[in-house]
DNA sequence: GATATTTTGTGACGATCGTCACAGCGCTGA
DNA sequence: TCAGCGCTGTGACGATCGTCACAAAATATC
């Protein structure tokens, strides 16, 4: 929990009275690897702070997994479009190693914000910063070609190139798992 | 304003102080053809309700533009990274026809919602209507080849390709031009 | 209505990518 | 220790795409 609320608090200050009003929001859970955050066809009613570990989210299109997103320690995970709509979700979220996060009830956070305006605000803000994640990985395919979105990725996420393997990678860059490897081959040749 | 404040009633329902409260942040205006709502450079400090008219944002990269979105009457297009850090925008919004749009001041909204909680509420919901477009068409680039995605533009967006030139298309899409007729008439011959 | 400008179609060609196939490497568990 | 499994590299080949070039069609402008 720690982790969760000082994450919060670089987002806003939250007073003490805020932070008793989302307590009940909160619950802890940890999972297996390969384990499921959320699965296809259920309703997302959470956030997900992951506290350790990592995560992906995918669809799967004739039967192949298509990497969507990469969920680190102190990122949130979820299904923004299932979250805020009920609908849902066409995609899944699965623990890549064992996890531990801080499931945020979306019904009780909904609670918290007629309390206390301030959880209101927080989850604005939550649902920007998301948003703008989006943003940055959507316009990272209209603006730039596969060697060019890997070099964003090495420059921008360095991290994710040391937990996630390239096959995993190569789904997330929207290019065959070869490709991959042959655009780093021809870089390292010149 | 009667459009803006209909369209906003089909999220929330709004009461009349409410409404009070939102008028002071809303501003009408016309744009030309080829008129920036948004340019390079500046800080986005506003949501833009699109009345009447359609617009289009876009990078430039290497001298080339770059679409990644087309907004349409009932659309609210903004640039939510800069709208919502103060950064400066790196991208450019253009009106396509003659425009009107209501423009919704930042500074002026933050005022509305202190006063009006149902006004933060609504901004969390155009901000997480906003988020779920951008992640839509965020899955569209990593999911689907250049055909596919026409295809779902037909489908899901068939106004769009009755207003937008297909040279602005293909741009949106991410493939050359040429290559976009091509995949037309592959289709029309099977 | 004639002219200018923009938009679209098409051919040619080289570059890149996806797919299939197989080999090597490292890790894991019996 | 060795077999099994997952991950990565690489070769071959066909399909697709980007680019350059130019013609045709559609649209805008006066």
């Amino acid at each position: 929990m720690e982790n969760l609320l000082r994450y919060l608090n670089t987002l806003m200050p939250l007073s003490d009275e805020s932070v008793a009003a989302l307590m009940p929001a909160l619950t802890r859970q940890a999972f297996r690897k390969n384990e499921y955050l959320l699965q296809e066809g259920q309703v997302c009613h959470s956030l997900f702070y992951i506290d350790n570990g990592y995560c992906r989210s995918y669809h799967v299109i004739d039967g192949i997994e298509k990497n969507t997103g990469f969920f680190f320690e102190n990122d949130i995970a979820t299904n923004i479009n299932s979250f805020g709509s009920g609908k849902r979700s066409e995609l899944n979220i699965i623990a890549c190693e064992p996890l531990t996060a801080v499931i945020i009830d979306r019904d009780q956070l909904f609670r918290a914000a007629a309390q206390a305006p301030e959880i209101e605000t927080l989850g604005r803000l939550c649902i920007r910063l998301f948003a703008s994640k989006q943003e940055e990985f959507s316009t990272l395919f209209k603006l730039y070609s596969a060697s060019e979105r890997l070099e964003y990725v090495e420059k921008h996420h360095p991290h994710m190139l040391q937990r996630v393997s390239l096959t995993q990678l190569s789904s997330f860059l929207g290019v065959a798992r070869e490709t991959l490897s042959r655009i780093r081959k021809r870089r390292a040749v010149s």
